[in-house]
RNA sequence: GGGAAGGUGGCUGAGUGGACGAAAGCAACGGUUUGCUAAACCGUCGAAGGGUCACACCUUCCGAGGGUUCGAAUCCCUCCCUUCCCGCCA
C-alpha cells in the first residue's frame, strides 16, 4: 500500500508509476476524491463527537433535574446525528481503503519499462553452456527413466501437475533444502524459520497476494486460512503489528516451506515435467531492513542466492524485470539456470525490494530511535532457491551418456557420499 | 470437543457507569548531583487520524465486532485468543 500523502504531495509522480506499470493513472484522482470526502466527513463527526463529549461533562455536573433532563435530551439529538454521520464516514473510509489496497507498488527510476516479460533486460550471464556429446534428455524422461520421478501415480492421486518423486530424487531434494538454507545461515547470516503453512487473510493482505490475487491461491472452505503461496508471506508477516528496535534491524531470515500455486496459466502450457506445479518446494530469504539500506540489501540478497547457483557450478543469468513484470515490487531482478534438456532459462529465483508497500499493509515498523516516531521498515525477498526447477537442472546439466546422473560435489556430504544417481541405484 | 480463569500502554499491574488515555512499579530517554562506575533526585515517556508554518487543540483506540446509555476500560450479546484441568491425538 502507498502512502495516502504522496497522492496529495505528488500526485503527477504516482501518475506516472501507473502509468508505467498499465494502470490507469486516472485512478489517482480517485483516490484524491474521496480522500477530500474522507477528511470532511471526519471532520465533522469529530465536531459533534467533541460536542458531545463537552455536553455529557456537563451533565454530570448539573444537579438540578429539569436542567439535566434537557441537557440529555439535546445529547440525545447530537448522539443520533453522529451515528447516522458514523455510517457516511466509514463507508467512504472503507472505500478508500479497498482501493489503496488494489493500488500496485511504484517503480524505481531506474526500473526499465516495458510491456511484458520480452522487456526484461539480461544484466550478466554466469558459467560457460557445456556442449554434451550426446543427446541431453528433458528431465521428465530421464527422471522417469531413473525411477525419481512418477508422473502417473502423482496425477492419479491428485490431478494434473502434481507428482511423486522417489528414492534419490528425494534425497537430492533434501540435501539440497539441507545445503542451500546451511549456506544461508552460516555464511550469509540469516536466521532460519519453520513457519505455518496456512495462513489467515490478513497475513495475505500484509505481503499484498490478497485482495488481488485471491485467484492465484488456494483458500481453505469454511474456514479463514490459505495456503502459503510462498514463505515470503508467514515470514514477512512474523513481524507484522510490531514495533521493532533499531538495533534489531537488518533482519534476515530463511525458511523452507512448501508453496502452493493455483496456477491459472492456459491449459497445455508447461504441462511436462516439474516446472510448473500446483505445490512445490522452496528456501526463501526474507529481510526487514531499514529503508536508507535496503537497496544495498537488495543486491546482497541477489548475491547470496547466486552463490547457490555458483556452488552447484551451473550456468545462470541474471536479469532485470521490466515494469510488467514487477509485481508489487519497486524492482526486482531473476536468476535463470540453463536447462539443456528444455532448452530453456529457468526461472530459480526472483529477488525484490518492496519498500514499505508490504510493511505498511501488515504495519511493520521500527523506532529509528529512543522516543521518535515509528517508521515503516522496508521489506525483500527472494528465492534461494527454488527446488524443482534446480532438480530439473541438475538433471539436465548432471546427467551422462548412459543415462546417469552425476551428484554435484557440494551436495555429496549431504547425500551419505553417494556419486550419481543410476538406473539400478535410485 | 467439555469445564474454569483471563485478555488494560514496551513489560508488570490497578481500575466495575461520569474529568480515565488510564494509578503504581519496572524498563527507556533527557537532566542535576557524584572523582569513575553505581546510586539518588527531577523531568519526559503509547498509537492512529484530523488540524496547525509549527504549537495549541480535537477525535478514536483498554482482544475484535455489535448493543444499552446524555456518557462505557467498566453493563449486555457474539466471536477470537491465552492459561490451566479433562477428553482426543502425532
Amino acid at each position: 500500500m502507498l502512502d495516502i500523502r504522496l497522492f496529495r504531495e505528488q500526485p503527477d509522480v504516482v501518475r506516472e508509476g501507473f502509468a508505467k506499470v498499465g494502470r490507469d493513472p486516472g485512478l489517482v484522482d480517485q483516490v484524491l476524491d474521496l480522500d477530500v470526502k474522507r477528511r470532511e466527513a471526519i471532520t465533522e463527526v469529530e465536531r459533534l463527537k467533541a460536542e458531545r463529549n463537552a455536553g455529557s461533562k456537563d451533565v454530570a455536573r448539573t444537579k438540578d433535574k429539569a436542567e439535566r433532563d434537557a441537557k440529555i435530551a439535546a445529547m440525545k439529538l447530537v448522539g443520533d446525528q453522529i451515528s447516522e454521520l458514523d455510517v457516511q464516514a466509514n463507508a467512504i473510509d472503507l472505500e478508500l481503503n479497498n482501493l489503496m489496497l488494489d493500488l500496485p507498488n511504484l517503480p524505481l527510476p531506474e526500473v526499465p519499462v516495458g510491456k511484458d516479460e520480452h522487456d526484461n533486460v539480461v544484466v550478466r550471464v554466469e558459467g560457460a553452456i557445456k556442449e554434451a556429446d550426446f543427446a541431453v534428455k528433458p528431465h521428465w524422461e530421464l527422471g522417469e527413466e531413473l525411477g525419481i520421478l512418477d508422473f502417473e501415480r502423482g496425477v492419479r492421486m491428485s490431478g494434473t501437475r502434481f507428482f511423486v518423486m522417489k528414492g534419490l530424487g528425494v534425497r537430492l531434494q533434501r540435501a539440497l533444502i539441507s545445503w542451500m538454507i546451511d549456506m544461508h545461515v552460516d555464511q550469509h547470516g540469516y536466521t532460519e524459520l519453520a513457519v505455518p503453512y496456512l495462513v489467515k487473510a490478513d497475513a495475505m493482505v500484509g505481503t499484498g497476494n490478497l485482495p488481488k490475487f485471491a485467484d492465484t491461491i488456494f483458500h481453505i472452505e469454511d474456514t479463514d486460512l490459505w495456503l502459503i503461496p510462498t514463505a515470503e508471506v508467514p515470514v514477512t508477516n512474523l513481524h507484522r503489528e510490531e514495533i521493532l528496535d533499531k538495533a534489531q534491524l537488518p533482519l534476515r531470515y530463511v525458511a523452507h516451506t512448501p508453496c502452493f500455486r493455483n496456477e491459472q496459466m492456459s491449459a497445455g502450457r508447461d504441462v511436462r515435467g516439474i516446472k510448473r506445479l500446483y505445490q512445490f518446494d522452496k528456501v526463501e530469504m526474507v529481510k526487514l531492513v531499514e529503508p536508507a539500506t535496503s537497496y544495498d540489501e537488495l543486491f546482497s540478497l541477489i548475491s547470496n542466492a547466486e552463490d547457490v547457483c555458483k556452488g552447484l557450478n551451473i550456468p545462470y543469468r541474471l536479469l532485470q524485470l521490466c515494469t510488467a513484470d514487477l509485481g508489487t515490487a519497486t524492482v526486482k531482478y531473476d536468476l535463470e539456470m540453463w536447462a539443456p534438456g528444455m532448452n530453456e532459462w529457468l526461472e530459480v529465483s526472483s529477488c525484490g525490494l518492496f519498500g514499505d508497500y508490504q510493511s505498511r499493509r501488515a504495519n511493520i515498523r521500527y523506532r529509528p530511535e529512543a522516543g521518535a516516531k515509528p517508521e515503516f521498515v522496508h521489506t525483500l525477498n527472494g528465492s534461494g532457491l527454488a527446488l524443482p526447477r534446480v532438480i530439473i537442472s541438475i538433471l539436465e546439466n548432471y546427467q551422462n551418456a548412459d543415462g546417469s546422473v552425476t551428484i554435484p560435489e557440494v551436495l555429496r556430504p549431504y547425500m551419505g557420499g553417494i556419486e550419481r544417481i543410476t538406473k539400478s541405484k535410485a
